[in-house]
DNA sequence: CGATAATTGAGAATCGATTATTATTTATCA
DNA sequence: TGATAAATAATAATCGATTCTCAATTATCG
């Protein structure tokens, strides 16, 4: 492949995505095209020092990427097929959790359970 | 140190830690006494095989430990120290995030930001 | 106490994720 | 097109966390 594609196809996987991704996620999407998985981590690094990706942590191990800029969101994590879903909006009466003296600068929402396609799986 | 001792030892460590420890905090909270890090582990194994422990994943990377059947409660990570902390009480709102189809079987909220003592320090 | 079984400490081995190495391939541009 | 520079694929090396191995220590119980 040529090589500004490979870099187009590494992002559009991520933009497409309906969630962050990890390297090897992104990677096996990438399967057949010969891309390396040495070029993905290296992709996602660049990205991430050009501020176009960000790293986020999802529980269920491991750094994932999405693009930059999205509105503020949280993940759902599906616990059977292990890939964490985008969700909208956000939840009320975080300030009142934290201790005196603490200050806190932001905060994880994380949503465990089954996604639609594994629920309705046999 | 008798090996009953070590066992009394290591559990009373996460019943007073202020939040879930990892496997090397909580060895480290008990050097001096000569416990391996391999007995450690072992212990932890144990206790979560046998119900008095649980083991929580907070962002920051890795498995923490505390004891099994506290009330439902969150997570409070300072950036600074990477201690995770226990909050008390919940927040609302949670089901009005998730998408059509999916179930939700249980949440995560972690807190980001800076604990008294790490904003205090200079 | 003494024999036997279970547990331990220390460090080696393993595991998955990430990074480094290097020969090769691709891009650039005169 | 051809020379040079940059990026890549494949894989070896590294890293931290966890598990395994085994000789030594401790517990159990007659």
């Amino acid at each position: 492949m040529q090589r500004a594609k490979q870099q187009q196809a590494i992002f559009r996987a991520l933009d497409e995505a309906d969630g962050p991704l990890s390297a090897r996620e992104l990677w096996s999407r990438l399967s057949g095209t010969g891309v390396g998985l040495a070029t993905v981590y290296r992709a996602l690094q660049r990205g991430v020092e050009e501020g176009t990706l960000e790293s986020v942590e999802v529980l269920g191990g491991g750094v994932r990427y999405e693009p930059r800029g999205r509105e503020h969101h949280h993940h759902f994590l599906c616990s059977t097929c292990d890939h964490a879903f985008d969700l909208f909006g956000c939840v009320e009466g975080l300030e009142s959790l934290v201790p005196g003296g603490f200050r806190m600068t932001g905060h994880e929402v994380v949503l465990l359970g089954t996604c639609d396609a594994c629920a309705n799986a046999v």
